[in-house]
Order: structure tokens, then sequence, then C-alpha cells
DNA sequence: TTTAGCACTCAATATTCTCGACTGCTAACA
DNA sequence: TGTTAGCAGTCGAGAATATTGAGTGCTAAA
């Protein structure tokens, strides 16, 4: 269907509306790629390509500008992604070696790299809690009438939160309360936290309503916590050309406010693919003129989080994917989280 | 210097511009609000007030917009803070009443609720960790090569970290730990953290610097912690018709974006008071077109978290106070934080 | 001190014009 | 059959001009 040449010229156009963001005519593909052809048969091949789909003109007597279906062709046969220098690899390198305490530190770190690298809004969460097994459950006991409850996860991950109480608790009630949470929650699934859980420890403990109820009210709202969005770069976007739109710049910061639809765009996709949604590919209508590229932070199976680029359809598609998969590729070499027992 | 008559033609240009965001001329003022006088009368006030630097004119023959001076006049004179209906008070002590389990859970919802009534952006920030006095501190192991540090401060402040191992530790050296740690540092401030303490602990314990070393840097690093910015309602502001200047909009992202420049305006003014900043108050040029509305959520002289609003100088400075005034009155009754023991 | 009245100012909007960057098409050419 | 030169036609962008009307300031009289 596409010859060389049409594929050549359409990777051309993208490329070079994605350098300028201005309407490619038949003249600047001729001048700067194509120096053999004359621009009538750029025309041709032009007018080829918008017949198949791959190109639109924003008027009748307008250069062509990549279709939703152009970038998709682009991004899946056209482009290599070897685009990284030495030095971003080396910067990346540094950025992710040994620093991070924690999984959601790491996550963060990633994160802003990829932004310091593409100059493009990044936005990341942390890992899903829901289908992490537990593996140790600890209360702590703070003053005299405030817990801490901490859950240690296999991939890693630490919850923990604050649980304050009416009356004094007991060092011995501390132990007591460790010793049947681990003996029926080690090993299980965080989900088993729940209302069954509560009916076994009534059960066994014959401690008070008092003591008991916040305790499992704590740990319910500890696994089912809404991820935190962390956010980089918001300003960055606002120096691209297309957000002198002003529709467009409102839409942008409303996508960035909402957090189901960030949580929503971050928790599709799978374990380490990259995954890229092209505009309406997105079928949030905020997101029309956007393009989302996202990848998973895990190991095997195990979420630790996803980071993603939010930026406009006219992205360097290249680069980012080139230092995404880097840095999805380093993630998962470093991991320190796993690797210690 | 301000007869009552052009004092409440100050009020009301000022109103109606907060209002209408057009300037504002004669004709309207005789219309709404001064059905007695001739709209020249209120053109000779006018041309008075301006003089005097209260108003300024967009060009010459223009309407009048308030400067900076004026809605310094109209904030600290003209208004009273007690625009705040049954139903928002209701609402507030609602979502305040009882379901924060933590300082900085309770400034969050606060901020939310804010944002909610008075439908500006809101920002704050956790209470600074810096001054706290240290009431307890504790280690707790996790697995064989993990701690978890956690600081209980005096004004109830939890703070947590990670701490990770290349060699297993062992439950007595957690004890030794907890013992030598809390007998230095219990009532001190959290700054003694440092490396007289390092000394200290390599002095009384003779564990290798593989287990003291991590342990002394997590501790430090969390006293340091960069605070987070919590932020809520960006959106809101890209609705207001001064947001159709990119210029602004843009401005407006890149101080949300600009952590420091966020922490320092929120770190500024003292406890209690509601600090107000109207444009280039603030000597940040970005904030020129803003104003920026702060209180400081404690209990004594302890800090607990700063809760502010970020808007254009036309803000209806009148509902945002008093909103605020009603918020920080309603943390200090409900603190449950400190009431405890 | 207040007011009616009028001349004047100036932003905002609409109107028209011009320019030139494009394309599509045709006809000739390799 | 594919390529190309050449030209007519399209249409957005920007400049130049005109029009409108919402304002003011000032003067002179009440």
């Amino acid at each position: 269907m596409l010859d060389e040449r049409k594929r050549n010229i359409l990777k051309e156009i993208v490329d070079e509306y994605i350098a300028t963001a201005e309407p490619v005519s038949s003249a600047v593909i001729v001048e700067k790629y194509e120096s053999n052809i004359s621009s009538a048969t750029v025309r041709n091949d032009m007018a080829e390509l918008e017949k198949l789909g791959y190109l639109e003109k924003t008027h009748a007597s307008s250069g062509r500008v990549p279709s939703a279906k152009g970038y998709r062709m682009y991004v899946d046969e056209l482009l290599k992604y070897d685009n990284i220098s030495l030095e971003e690899i080396k910067y990346i390198q540094e950025k992710l070696e040994n620093k991070a305490d924690s999984i959601e530190e790491l996550t963060k770190i990633a994160t802003t790299t990829l932004s310091e690298i593409t100059h493009y809004t990044t936005v990341s969460v942390g890992p899903k809690t829901s289908g992490q097994i537990i593996e140790e459950i600890k209360f702590v006991l703070l003053g005299n009438r405030m817990l801490m409850g901490i859950i240690v996860t296999d991939t890693g991950l630490v919850k923990e939160t604050i649980i304050k109480f009416d009356e004094d608790i007991t060092a011995e009630q501390v132990d007591t309360l460790n010793y049947y949470f681990n003996n029926k929650l080690q090993g299980e699934p965080i989900e088993k936290i729940d209302a069954s859980l509560e009916e076994y420890i009534f059960r066994e403990l014959k401690y008070s309503v008092k003591i008991i109820r916040p305790i499992i009210e704590q740990m319910k709202k500890l696994i089912q916590e809404e991820e935190n969005i962390y956010l980089e770069g918001a300003n960055k976007s606002f120096e691209l050309p297309e957000f002198k739109s002003l529709e467009l710049a409102k839409n942008f910061v409303n996508i960035l406010d909402t957090k189901e639809l960030m949580l929503d765009i971050l928790n599709t996709g799978f374990a380490e693919d990259i995954q890229i949604y092209i505009g309406d590919e997105n079928d949030n209508k905020d997101l029309k003129d956007f393009s989302v590229v996202t990848f998973k932070h895990s190991v095997g199976d195990k979420d630790l989080g996803t980071i993603g680029i939010i930026g406009p359809k006219r992205m360097n598609y290249s680069k980012v994917i080139s230092v995404m998969k880097y840095i999805s590729k380093k993630l998962n070499e470093n991991d320190n989280f796993n690797k210690k027992d």
C-alpha cells in the first residue's frame, strides 16, 4: 500500500510537524529531506497519504498535519527508539542509583528525571495496594493512646497509619494484637483486612469495641487509600506553542486536576509495556488534543507504580519513548527492594 | 481626608470590580448604589480618589479600577468579615469534625473545604518540623534488615522513615537503639539530631558503622525533608476572566509549580493572624497580578501548618477572609491532637 | 457643592484590502 | 507510467481604516 518513498515522506512530515508545530508544505519536504524529487511529486504523494487518512489539512490551501492515524503509524512503524544520548544515559544512571529509600521515592526520582530530560510534564502513582501479599503487620505503641499500624508487603511496600484511642493501651495488648493479626494475615493478600477479620479479632481478643473498631477502621482506610499522584513540570507544557490556545491550556489544567482521570489513565496498561494513547484514542474528551505515554515500574507481575508523560499530540515520541525504555530497564535492574533477603 | 461618601464610593467601586471584573464607571455607581447623587458628583469624587492613589484608569476614558493601595484600604478599613452563611458554617463544621487522624490530614481537609466554599485555588503545607520538641523516638524492626524510625513530637506530629541495612539487625539491637536515642533526645528540640548525636551513639553503642550511619542519615533526612505542598482546585482559577490572559495563566502555573516560592509564601506570617498579600506587596514578580491570603493552623505558639488561598488581585476578600477566620477558629477549637493526655 | 450638558478620548469591533504560502490540476516530458 | 514545470485558485494572516459607544473632564449654571 505505502511504498518506501511515501513512508519516508510521512515520517518526514510528522518529524517536521513535531519540530515546528506548523503545517508542513511540499516545498519544505523537498528542501530539507527529498532533494531528488520535485515538490509536485511530493504533493501527489501527500494527496495520496491524505486519502489514506494519515494526513489532514487545516484548510484547503494549507500544508499537511498528521492525523491520529498518521501519528499511530509513525509511532508503530516508522520510528526507531534509540534516541537517547550518552550524556542522558549517564544522567539517568546517576539519578537512579542508590538514592531512594523506598519504592515510592524511587518512582518519584524517576518521574522527575523523565521530565528533566524530555521537558514534558510527567506524572506518577505509587504501587497499587490491592493484590499485594502481607508479609508482616506490626502495631507500635506511641505514647499511651496512639498506635502506629504498619503493613509490609511482599514487594517491599511499607504502609503505615496512625490510630488514636480514647483509653490507654497497654504493651501486652499491643503484643496480643501483633500476634493475632500476623497469625491471621501473614501470607494473605491485603484485601483480607475486611469485616471477617474484624469478627475474628473480636472473637479471639476480648478487647472492647473502643479498641478494636478504630484499628480495623484505620487499617481498612489504609489499604483503600487513594494513591497519591506525583506531578512534575506542569509549567513546561505551558511553554509549548499549542498552549497559546486558552481552550487547550484550560483542558490541560483540568486533566491534571482531576485525580480520578489521572489514576484511570495511569492504572490501565500492562506491566512492562509502554502504553501510548494518542489524542482521542483515550475516550475522555478533555484528552482529545493530548497524548499520554505510560509505563509500569514493576518486578515480575508485581506492580510498583506507574510513570507517565502527558503532552500535546505533537509530542517527541521518539525521545520520550527512548528515554522511557531506558528508565524502565534501569528501574528493573536496579531494583534493590526485592533482592535483599 | 476621605469623607463618608468617598469611602462608600471607593468600597462600591471595589465591590463592583470584584463582582464584574470590568472597570467601573460613574454611571453604574449611581445606578446601583448612590441613587441620590448625580454621576457628575461621583466623577468628581472618583477623580479625587484617583489623585489619592486608590483608583486607576486603564486608559484615559475608561472607568476606574482599584489600585493596590485601593485594595489595601478596602481590606483594612472598608470591609467587615462576617460574610459567611449558616449553610457554610454547617458545612465547615461537618467537614472538620472528627474525621482526621493526623494533623496533616486535618489540614488537608480544611484546605479542600476552603477551596470548595470560596471557589478559589488553595494550598497548604504541613507543620514545620524545626523547633518541635521530641516526645518519643521509636525504632521498629521490619523483617531482618529494615527498620522504621518514628519520631513523635509535642504537637502530636508523627514522622517516620524507612532505614535499610546490608546486614541483619537483632531485636536486642533495636531495644538498645530505642533506649539510647530516647535517653539522649526526649524533651529536646528535633534539631538535636545532628553530628554530635552521631558521636554519642557511636561512643555508647559499639555497633558497626554500617548500622549507625544509615540510621543517622535517614533521621537527619527525615527532619530536613521538604514539606509537602497540598494543592486544591487549580482548575477553579482558570475559570476566572483574568485567566483569559495567557501571560497571567502561565505565571499562575509557574507559581504553583515552584515549590520554593510556595513554601516561602506559606512560611512567612505569624501564628493565628490572617496574612494578606496584595499584588506586588509580595516581591516576587510572577505574583504581581495575584493576591495571597494565608493563615496558620496552630496551637499556642506551635505551628501545625499553613493554609492559603491564591487568586487574582480582584479576589472576594470579604468571603475569603470571613471563611478563613471561621475555619481558623474551628481548627483551634477542635484540636484533638493536644488535648488527649 | 452639586449638577446638566457637551466635547473629547480611546478601546473594541467590524470591514476591507493585500499578500503570499499553499494546493490541485493540466499538459508535457523521460 | 511516473515525474515535473507551470499556473490558476484558495484562503488565512496581518495591515489599514472606519465605526461605534462607553467613558471621562470640564464649564457654567443652580
